[in-house]
RNA sequence: GGGCUCAUAGCUCAGCUGGUUAGAGCGUUACAUUGACAUUGUAAAGGUCAGAGGUUCGACUCCUCUUGAGCCCACCA
């Protein structure tokens, strides 16, 4: 054995033979316990972040219970990232000088598709190079035509129970991606602009959006205000750019009377909350901004302007023509932005495809409350809660070419839409004509995530049955039966509502079962001075570098080492040549071993305690024990750190510190048989964290031909 | 406005349902070591566990408040 552990000259070779043999597939037929995670699906087009190496906890889980003698499916899969893939391939046109309208949508999809497929195997291969024991032969893109169809299923089902429904609503939209959003996809930022205060008749208001004043359909203000209360429900004539014009005034209980001058303009199309306002009052949703960001024909001479060029030059007519009283320059708010592009997000209305969220939820809520899911930490329960609580309806239709097609048909001779579950129909639902379109949308990627759970499992399981067909019998178990509910979803916690919420909401509805008993969340992974790491920052960290510096398992391990589940971490260069210094400590403890020249069998602990004869010997026997139980009881409740910590503390500093200096001054075959056994025994306690110098060392050692053939010690 | 998390040795952090002298890594100091390992060993220094109050026989650990840091949600025209 060399002096030093070279990571290097183990990871790769040894990984290859796992994957080979089989060893990450779990047994079928098997007549023990199930377990199943579904790895969280990366995007199939980008590298992996450091995220994505915090999966570590998966594979901890996995290889334990695998080693517990558990049929263990960890269920590899690729997102295709909609919005986020195409956003990277525009930019990409764009560098080109082109851009998504120079393609007719085919084409399009078609280059997308390939551009994809060009970077698609990388996430796969950093994910071997981690060591994750992943069963490839299950792997799964949300492309994949078996999972379209089980989406489509879904779709077609909440359409049926009239729980998708398509309004003109409303929509976040970003008029510089050309796209609507959903309410988590909109970022908010703090800034200052100004506030001014118009004159209306005879009547002052304040606004921030003067140029929306063509879309004004009323003017309200609260119903006890005593100083309007003469107007409610009369018309005022006021004064405008652009000529006399006559308004309503109404009474809502949204006004805040405290703040301007206690009336406000109701602009029912561009604004969220005139747009309950307008709701409430049966106003008229005049939309006078295009999704080009310009301003429409109803603005007038102001048509063709976009937003902003339009407001300062409405604003200057105004000044001129006495119509502003006064400006606040200092009003700071708050303002959406589009969380990709950062351009002001424009409340837009649009006929869109929503879906309720209600009835959804209810089932969801309950499932946290009776226990059927547990959220590990518990404190994110609450947030978990306050999103269900208040949910909104989802708005699931992407103007955008990359992803799952929304099988809706649109009927030009009644108007009508006709859903299936993916089949191109012939005639409309209704009139039975034939002059049916297909909408151009897409679902949103989270729509299509959101069922992951059974759609994955459910795929394999018709794919499993085809194969039944041909060759035997012994097949009757299909993945979904055995594997569904999966035991452990496991992610980091700011994807729990976009994410985990959806998928309960959905996988119970679809499935009538919850998707997952247990929620596993990590804390996001900082760089070395504990700020986010982002593209824009520059400070984004490549996980694979820092595996081929200290290696896999010293990467894993520094991750769950010395962080509490569900918090952050900074990433830390002492902390890895910390653990790489750990590698190479068990590296020298296998030397020492081997340098003795002395051959022995491997003892399981039982055995040990009866032939240890040396008093320490069965001491240390008795410590490694506990040091199992210890070790059991850490991963059953999912404190990974304390495990961690607990086997790095026991193995260098109470096993070599002290029983192997111990025993170097009265080596014999009974003591080193000890010895020996009892090192194998904390190998298998520490593989599921490091498995790969596990592996070589139980190799070096001639313990087995691998380590993934022995089970967790008893 | 609401919520969550965190404040423990110089630095980075552990410390489960309250119970012996509060722990680790890195750093610091002294010594040792060509002998499994310098990616080493032994030993040492270093903390009134943010502050105040409360519950308790007993609190770093539970409760309340205060201060400070970070994050999330909502959103006011």
């Amino acid at each position: 054995m060399d002096k030093v552990y070279d990571h290097k000259k183990v990871e790769e070779k040894i990984y290859s033979e796992w994957e080979k043999k089989g060893y990450f597939a779990p047994e079928i037929n098997s007549k023990g316990r199930f377990y199943s995670i579904i790895l969280p699906p990366p995007n199939a087009n980008a590298p992996l972040h450091f995220g994505h190496a915090m999966y570590v906890i998966e594979d901890v889980l996995i290889r334990y219970h695998r080693m517990k003698g558990a049929a263990a499916l960890w269920l590899p899969g690729a997102d295709h990232a909609g919005f986020e893939t195409q956003f990277v391939f525009e930019k990409h046109l764009a560098n080109e000088r082109k851009s998504r309208f120079d393609f007719d949508r085919g084409t399009l999809y078609q280059m997308i598709w390939d551009f994809v497929q060009k970077n698609r195997g990388g996430m796969e291969s950093q994910l071997r190079k981690l060591g994750f024991s992943l069963d490839w032969s299950r792997m799964k893109f949300t492309l994949d035509p078996d999972i379209v169809a089980i989406v489509y299923k879904t779709f077609k089902k909440l359409y049926d129970d009239g729980l998708v429904y398509r309004a003109k609503r409303l929509v976040n939209y970003c008029t510089y991606d050309g796209t609507s959003f959903s309410d988590l996809e909109v970022v908010y930022e703090e800034r200052k602009d100004p506030l001014y205060y118009i004159k209306y008749g005879p009547l002052v208001l304040a606004t921030t959006r003067p140029e929306t004043k063509f879309g004004d359909t009323a003017v309200a203000v609260h119903p006890d205000d005593k100083r309007y209360k003469k107007y409610v429900g009369k018309e005022i004539d006021i004064q405008t750019v652009a000529g006399y014009a006559r308004i309503k005034v109404i009474a809502d209980e949204s006004v805040d009377p405290a703040f301007g001058t206690g009336v406000v303009k109701i602009t029912p199309a561009h604004d969220f909350n005139d747009f309950e306002v307008g709701q409430r009052h049966n106003l008229l949703m005049k939309q006078v901004i295009g999704f080009d960001g310009k301003m429409n024909k109803h603005a007038g001479k102001f048509e063709g302007l976009y937003v902003k060029q339009a407001r300062k030059t409405i604003v200057e007519e105004m000044q001129k023509k006495g119509l502003m009283e006064k400006i606040d320059e200092n009003y700071i708010h708050r303002i959406g932005l589009c969380y990709k592009c950062k351009n002001v997000i424009e409340p837009l209305p649009m006929e869109q495809w929503f879906v309720k969220m209600e009835p959804l939820a209810k089932p969801a809520i309950d499932a946290i409350r009776k226990g059927k899911i547990k959220i590990h930490p518990k404190s994110f329960e609450k947030i978990y809660f306050h999103f269900l609580e208040n949910i909104r309806d989802w708005n699931i239709s992407r103007q955008i070419v990359w992803g799952i097609r929304i099988p809706a048909w649109f009927c030009e001779k009644c108007l009508n839409w006709t859903v299936t579950d993916g089949i191109t129909p012939e005639n409309c639902s209704k009139c039975g004509s034939k002059k049916l379109v297909q909408d151009t949308d897409t679902f949103d990627t989270w729509f299509s995530s959101a069922q992951w759970p059974f759609a994955t499992l459910l795929a394999q399981s018709s794919s499993k049955s085809k194969i039944k067909n041909q060759k035997s019998k012994i097949e009757t178990s299909s993945d979904f039966e055995k594997f569904y509910p999966t035991t452990v979803m496991e992610t980091g916690y700011d994807i729990l509502r976009w994410w985990v919420a959806r998928m309960v909401m959905v996988g119970i509805y679809a499935t009538d079962k919850v998707p997952f008993k247990n929620v596993v969340l990590h804390g996001l992974v900082k760089d070395p001075l504990g700020k986010k790491m982002s593209k824009s920052k520059g400070n984004v960290i490549n996980p694979l570098e820092l595996v081929d510096q200290y290696g896999a398992d010293a990467v894993r391990f520094a991750l769950v080492y010395g962080t509490a589940l569900g918090n952050d971490q900074a990433l830390s260069y002492a902390k890895l040549q910390g653990m790489r210094n750990f590698t190479n400590k068990l590296w020298n403890i296998g030397r020492f071993i081997e340098m003795q020249q002395l051959t022995t069998d491997n003892l399981q602990l039982t055995e040990l305690n009866s032939i240890a004869k040396h008093e320490s010997d069965k001491e240390w026997v008795k410590k490694v024990e506990s040091l199992v139980l210890e070790i059991s009881r850490y991963i059953d409740s999912y404190q990974f750190n304390l495990a961690a910590e607990r086997l790095y503390e026991f193995i260098w500093h109470e096993f070599a510190d002290k029983y192997i200096e111990d025993i170097k001054n009265r080596i014999n075959e009974n003591s080193f048989t000890v010895l020996s056994s009892l090192f194998t025994v904390q190998l298998e306690l520490l593989h599921p964290f490091m498995p790969f110098i596990t592996e070589e060392l139980y190799r070096k050692l001639g313990v087995k031909d691998s380590i993934m053939i022995s089970s967790w010690p008893k």
